[in-house]
DNA sequence: CGGCCCATTGACTATGGTCAATATAAGTGG
DNA sequence: CCACTTATATTGACCATAGTCAATGGGCCG
C-alpha cells in the first residue's frame, strides 16, 4: 500500500496513534479507520510568529489542526479599521469544510505547526467519515459559541470589563480544569499579543488597553512583567472587573 | 404502517415532499429516506409575536426550523443589559444538537412557526441521516461567518455604519436575489423590530438608534412610515453609510 | 551605544450614553 | 368611532467613556 518513498516521508511524522492533540481537535471521534485514512493524508506546515497564514478572499488551499501556536483570524474594513474575530488554539481547526475562500485574514500570533490536509483531499475524507463530521459539526458549534459570547463582549461591555473578559479568557483556555480553580490563588500567563492586538480584538485603540491595564495595574488586580506575562494577584477583582458571574461570559 | 390515527395526524401538517422551505433549511440535503424519518417525527408550533420561545439555561425539550417569522438570540448580563447575538429567519435552526441548555434568551419577534422534532428524536435522526448532519454542518458554519461579520460591525461601526448595515442585512435576507439588485431602485422593508431590540442588536441605546434614523431621514436615504416600514429612497447613500464595500460587511 | 519598536502617559476631542421632556402611535373600552 | 391609556419613538441638554494626536519612556537587537 506505501511504496518506500511515502513511508520515509510518514516517518518523519507522528502516527496519529500517538497524537497527543487528537482528545481535543477533529479527530477526537475517528474510528481506527477513519484515523488511516487521515494519516495517510496529513502533512505538516509551519508558520512564524507573526507571518499570514492566510490573505482575505485567498483560496486556502489547504486545511487543517492547530498543533502548537495561537493564530488570530481578522476581518478588514477597507479604510484600514479591523476586528479581531477569533483566535485559533491547539487543537482548533483551520479552514472551511466545503468553502474555498477565506474571507478573513489569519495571522500567526506566535509559532504556529498545523497538521494539514489538501483542501479536495480533506472533503473527500470529511465525506467517508462519518466520525470526522460529527465532531466538526460539535467543534463549530462551540466555536460559534465563543463567537457569540464575543458579541456580548463587544456590544455591551466597557473597556475595563473587556480587558479583564479577555484575561479570564486566556486563563480559561490555559488551564483547561475547572474554571473555578482560577479563583484560587494568585496565577500567571502569558500574553501572547501586543496592545495592538489585543484592541483589535476587544472593539477598543491600544491606548486605551493600555491604561486600562495600567488601571488594574493600579488596583493591584495584575501584575504585568516586562516580556509580557501577566501575573494575576486578585483574581476575585479580575471576575468582577469582567462584570459577569463566573463563567458566565467566557467564549469557551 | 401508518394506522388511521397516525394518518390524521399527518393530515394537519403538510409532508416534507411539498414543503417549501426545504431547500432554505436543514432538510435541504435529505433523501427520501431521511425525509421519511423526518416526516414522521415533526410537529409544528407557534410562538406569539413578543414570547419567549426559551429561556436561557432552560432545556430546550425540542428543535426545529423556523417555518415563519422571526426570532432573535440574546445573550443576557446580571445587571440587565443584554445583547441579541442572532437572528433566526425562516429556514433557520432553531436549538442546539447534542446539547441541553441554551444559553440564550429566545423570544420572537413576530408570531413565529417552527418545525419542531423532540431533542432526544432528533439527536438519533441526526446520526443516521448523513444528509442532515451534512447539511446542519453547512448551516452552522454559514452561522458562524454572520456571526463574525457582526463582531466587525459592534467592534469597529460607528451608530450610524451600524444602522445602515442592519438595513443593508435586512434588505439582503428579504430579496435573496442577487444582492446589487438593492443598488438600483427605491425599495422598501418592513421594520420587524422596535427601536430598543436594534439597539440591544447594535451594541447602542435606542435613543442614539432613533437619533441616526432621524439623520438618515434628514440625509434622505430612507423615508420610515408609521407602521415601521423603511423605504429606501437613496440605496447607494444607503451602502456607502454602511462603510464597507458592497457586500462585504452583510452577515449574510 | 544608537536606533527601533512597542508601551505608557498626557491633553484634548468626539461619539455615543444618560436623564428627562414631549410627541406619536397603538391599544382599550365605552 | 372616539376618548383615554399605555407603549414606543423622538428630541434636547448635558455628561462620560473612549478616541485622537502627540510626547515620552523602556526594552531589545544590531
Amino acid at each position: 500500500m506505501h511504496d518506500l518513498k511515502d513511508s520515509q516521508f510518514d516517518r518523519v511524522l507522528p502516527p496519529c496513534s500517538i497524537c497527543n492533540m487528537r482528545k481535543d481537535c477533529m479527530c477526537a471521534m475517528c474510528n481506527a479507520q477513519e484515523l488511516d485514512a487521515l494519516q495517510s493524508a496529513k502533512s505538516y506546515r509551519s508558520v512564524e510568529k507573526g507571518q499570514v497564514v492566510a490573505f482575505p478572499q485567498d483560496e486556502l488551499s489547504y486545511v487543517g489542526t492547530i498543533m502548537s501556536g495561537i493564530a488570530v483570524l481578522s476581518r478588514l474594513l477597507e479604510d484600514g479599521r479591523h476586528q479581531n474575530v477569533g483566535l485559533l488554539y491547539p487543537g482548533d481547526f483551520l479552514g472551511r469544510p466545503g468553502r474555498k475562500k477565506m474571507p478573513f485574514l489569519v495571522t500567526a500570533l506566535t509559532d504556529v505547526e498545523i497538521c494539514s490536509f489538501e483542501a479536495e483531499v480533506f472533503s473527500r475524507l470529511l465525506e467517508e467519515a462519518p466520525g470526522l463530521h460529527a465532531r466538526l459539526l460539535e467543534m463549530m458549534l462551540d466555536e460559534l459559541d465563543a463567537s457569540r459570547d464575543w458579541l456580548l463582549v463587544l456590544g455591551r461591555k466597557t473597556a475595563r470589563e473587556r480587558i479583564c473578559s479577555l484575561f479570564l479568557h486566556i486563563l480559561y483556555k490555559q488551564s483547561r480544569t475547572q474554571f473555578s480553580d482560577v479563583l484560587q490563588a494568585p496565577i500567571a500567563f502569558q500574553l501572547f499579543m501586543s496592545r495592538e492586538q489585543m484592541a483589535d480584538l476587544l472593539g477598543l485603540r491600544l491606548e486605551t488597553v493600555s491604561r486600562q491595564i495600567s488601571q488594574l495595574r493600579a488596583d493591584e488586580i495584575v501584575h504585568v512583567t516586562s516580556g509580557n506575562t501577566v501575573i494575576v494577584t486578585d483574581p476575585h477583582g479580575l471576575l468582577e472587573g469582567a462584570g459577569n458571574d463566573a463563567d458566565g461570559g467566557l467564549w469557551a
